[in-house]
DNA sequence: ATAGGCATGTAAGCAGTTACATGATTTA
DNA sequence: TAAATCATGTAACTGCTTACATGCCTAT
């Protein structure tokens, strides 16, 4: 079982709906996971009847209530657990890299734009990284806060996305004003 | 259909037995797709089936022989086809970012292992890709070869790989001298 | 001799994707 | 009044993983 560590660590950081984890999960929880909102509401309802977390009612005014959970003291119990298994190794699928490793085949227009729209994704994700670390830290600067600070987790792993979106989006400039330089001299 | 499309970008480089390609895939064709083993050659199968590539039987003395793989006119057609399609988001699984999420909860002991480990692992890789980059540029230099190289779609996605593991190294190293720090002074 | 690399699969089960479905409320 | 956001699912399918299976050759 996969997603299941993933909801648990996301929901360490706070009680979340479902709705509100698809969100999260569609940034990519700091850019470790993926998931579909499906998944969720049904591993939701799994982990709940395992009694991993507990849900309750949000009353909301002008909106539909919503259930939030939190991870119960069996649930902390699994991460910890978890935590301490030997690691799979990382789980990468990227079209985009594919595409580009056959770039040389075919019109290089439709490719280029599929990396600057990319690039644009991965600045986007970034800046939220970003802002999520200055959240994060507070007053503190970055290495007083790694060493000081209470919760270094979601510090560490928001670091992780950072450095993926950053290389993401440089990557894909430099692969974009390749093909499009090439293009440019063949025309 | 995914690995399909990974399967004939490999076989761009060269034709190659399922063997080989589990190698390739293993240290994950410059980092954009995993498969396992058993899904390439049930691959192979359908792809040579429905004629994207062609098979040949290599007879080889001291070991069992093996059959290699090209891409097929129509496999490269499929290929373009594929490179003009949408990009589906990256999809990025990783244990071990969900683990250092969590890392506050338990014993760092283990995790800072794993983050050792997988240190190594990718500095490993990201030698080999260096590797692979020197290969492929032959005499010129990068700017020279983005320039004017034959065929740049492999080294650009070769390049992703490196970004990859390079920061992948980076942020293990940082994140377990951050956790041993802690716990040092915890002790 | 035994372990490890080369070489190729089958079968069962589950995780994840795609498509479909509903309905309220706010904003443009 | 249409579109977007909030909110939560079900059902069918398929792709992927895990476990199992086989056999030869080379190196230690």
């Amino acid at each position: 079982m996969a997603l299941r560590h993933a909801v648990l660590a996301a929901l360490l950081d706070g009680e979340y709906s479902g709705y509100q984890l698809t969100k999260i999960f569609d940034v990519g929880v700091s850019n470790f996971w993926y998931a579909a909102p499906q998944q969720l509401y049904a591993e939701l309802t799994k982990l709940e009847a395992d009694g991993l977390v507990a849900g309750r009612e949000v009353v909301q005014r002008g909106r539909p209530n919503k259930r939030v959970f939190q991870v119960t003291r069996a649930g902390l119990d699994e991460l910890a657990a978890f935590a301490a298994t030997p690691a799979k190794p990382l789980l990468l699928r990227d079209d985009l890299v594919v595409k580009v490793h056959a770039a040389d085949l075919a019109d290089p227009a439709p490719l280029i734009a599929q990396l600057r729209e990319r690039a644009e994704e991965a600045a986007a994700k970034l800046a939220f990284f970003e802002q999520t670390l200055r959240r994060l830290r507070g007053d503190l600067d970055e290495e007083e806060f790694l060493r000081a600070g209470e919760r270094v987790g979601p510090y560490l792993s928001c670091l992780a996305g950072c450095r993926l979106e950053r290389e993401m989006r440089d990557w894909c400039r430099q692969s974009a004003r390749t093909l499009e330089e090439r293009a440019g001299r063949r025309v």
